[in-house]
DNA sequence: ACCACGTGCAACCATGAAGTTGCATCTACC
DNA sequence: GGTAGATGCAACTTCATGGTTGCACGTGGT
């Protein structure tokens, strides 16, 4: 349960570690808004080289977030919501998960309460 | 929109970055499931040093995952779920987002795709 | 009082990630 | 063909972070 099947869209770990990083969420920000951009074109507007940018269109790619495709020379990023979506999902699984155990606790501790009086 | 108000339970920013260390999201998992335990306990049970939790406890801590309280000479570690809930629907707040902008778009390509026909 | 256990603090090391620069390569256009 | 704009690749620097060890400090039990 802890463990993520292969299956999904991308591994937990990936995107989180993905959107940890400001810039990304910066640039994942600034796809969802222009819908298909280019590295050079973000780079222009962002106060980094566009080499960085291309590093962290990799790092959101790998995490399955953005994809790019080919046009002519000049590549298009644009934003993919579906591995987005599914660590959303294992997000609130999880706090539901924590909310369960939480209450279970919270019984055992009151029942060992009444135990002691 | 993209930059949270400071009433939030944490920054989404500090939750994402604890969250992107696959260590600390094994503690998590750890606390959720102990319920209360020390620093101790919890170096324990994996392949790190106590200290090294103590810092990764206060890293969870900072972002609001976890709460830890005095009992004796000892403190007690819990997780709390609230830091994750409101990272976990912000999370899928702006895939909806991202679902209504890409939706425009394609809207857009569809009408100009129109009007060269 | 004393001892043991748990915590807190500080210095230190190593690795990885973000960023840079420079150059090579490919494609579009004239 | 030649040139300009865009990408791809590689080396290098810097700095944050995960990890360690060692020791000092409190607190609880005997």
């Amino acid at each position: 349960m802890t463990q993520e099947p292969p299956g999904a869209v991308a591994t937990v770990d990936s995107v989180l570690a993905a959107l940890a990083d400001p810039m990304r969420r910066r640039l994942l920000d600034l796809l969802a808004t222009s819908g298909e951009t280019t590295a050079t074109a973000l780079a222009g507007v962002l106060p980094v080289s566009r080499q960085a940018v291309v590093k962290h269109l990799a790092v959101l790619d790998a995490a399955g977030l953005v994809s790019g495709n080919r046009v002519g020379r000049e590549v298009r990023y644009a934003v993919c919501p579906a591995a987005l979506d599914a660590t959303a999902q294992w997000m609130s699984a999880l706090v539901s998960d924590w909310d369960r155990r939480l209450a279970a606790i919270k019984q055992l501790a009151e029942s060992a309460e009444r135990d002691v009086r």
